[in-house]
DNA sequence: TTACATTTGTTCAAAAATAATCATAAATAA
DNA sequence: TTATTTATGATTATTTTTGAACAAATGTAA
């Protein structure tokens, strides 16, 4: 591990998080405090990162980030299960729809090196696949800044247009008795959009979201036939859904 | 075991792999850890790799994958000379065509904090704006990696539903006797489209770029109203240009 | 404020990597 | 064929990198 690795890690981890100190970077990257102290002197006097007591931060870290990864979110270990297991659904060669959830956008890390299509409407998923093997289809329109999105009746039109094999969206609630809710119109109607260009929809939702009803219900749970979701969902629950004839994942 | 094919073989292993080093190249190729220096350093010095103590990584490892600032630009100046006046051209409440070009990428800084609207196909322009007061709408279609942008009929289609009052387009190549050119079809395809629904265009053109012929010509000098160049352009080809009816900024 | 713990800068030594030099083997030219 | 150049490998000296020790500086809590 020389500089120039160490360097682009520490980059990478700033990157992420905003902060890090100099214990945790050197445990992480598996070297001494004092070679990470070393290189984090040297990253400062580059410019690339301004130094404090202890360790470091981002240079621009009051700037907002592109990439939406919440280090913070209780959920993220039920999220990164869900979005490696729904990855290992898609075949190559396939037309994948992506909404702009969280959940969807952990996909995207397993997604790098597949020869897909991917039509999106979440920016975080089109930078995160820029640069790799993956041909990236924009659904173009007016750009909500909130949610790193298009979103608005251009975007749902391009999106028609396209027809894809699988499409892979979050929910934020699900329910027996009302179905599927969002906790936004936008991102419902973006949803059903997908849901009814796709052979397939996979819905993401992790296990504390079932059973929930959100602020709009946009769907009747008969609508649903698949579900991606994590390990910790009891097995009544989920007898509950597959009574109804949903596959869970 | 020749250089040749040993240099195939680094380079190959450093694409695949990012970086490596030393004593994995030796026993991978089958070679003396002193003669695999020896590549490294040529290879290095060809500009094909980047030498590090105990190996190499790949050249653009650690490159910003996406902000296409070309530091080392010659004409960065003129650019930034031509990106300022360009925005100055804009009033409040306007909607502007911007597209993917690094001279109207730079009049960004300049708009963020204008009550406009733009509408782009360039994704470092979106980035650039998506934080701002700036309202973004984006051309969604087929994501073209290596310009960054939207390229394509579903692209093309997408902007010409917008009518704005002005376009801001770079150019290519410009004479009086071929008219406009560009290196790409693509790039062309989306400067006339932006051209055709715009009260205004604006092309973008550095003074080096008068009087010459790129890959394509694709519209007559007839068609152009408006250039925003640098103050490097002399007063001959100026005059020229203001002859045939054209206003030079 | 003081007392204490943590972090940092400095110095030094060990380890690793490199450059320089030389010798040998292979390829090329005469 | 022999002479000459080129590529490779081994050896040694030098440089770079890294980690440890300790004093000085900084931050934190009472």
């Amino acid at each position: 591990m020389n500089f120039q690795l160490r360097k682009h890690k520490i980059l990478e981890i700033l990157a992420a998080n905003d902060s890090a100190d100099v214990a945790d970077l050197a445990s992480e990257i598996g070297t001494s405090e004092i070679t990470i102290r070393r290189d984090l002197n040297t990253l400062a006097n580059q410019g690339l990162l301004t130094r404090t007591h202890g360790g470091a931060i981002r240079n621009d870290f009051d700037k907002p980030k592109i990439a939406f990864f919440d280090k913070n979110d209780v959920n993220a270990d039920a999220k990164e299960e869900i979005a490696q297991k729904a990855s290992e659904l898609i075949k190559a060669g396939e037309v994948i729809f992506l909404d702009c959830g969280s959940t969807v956008f952990r996909m995207c890390k397993y997604l790098k090196n597949r020869k897909i299509k991917v039509v999106t409407n979440s920016i975080p998923v089109l930078l995160e696949l820029l640069n790799s093997e993956v041909q990236v289809n924009f659904a173009g329109g007016e750009i909500d800044a909130l949610r790193q999105a298009a979103h608005g009746p251009i975007a749902t039109e391009h999106l028609a247009r396209y027809k894809a094999e699988k499409a892979f969206v979050g929910v934020d609630g699900i329910s027996i008795a009302n179905g599927l809710s969002a906790n936004s119109e936008k991102e419902a109607e973006m949803t059903m959009t997908m849901a009814n260009n796709a052979k397939e929809t996979y819905f993401l939702c992790d296990s504390s979201k079932f059973e929930t009803v959100k602020y709009l219900s946009f769907s009747k749970i008969s609508s649903v036939k698949n579900i991606v979701t994590d390990k910790k969902i009891s097995i009544e629950v989920k007898q509950k859904y597959i009574d109804v004839g949903i596959s869970l994942f």
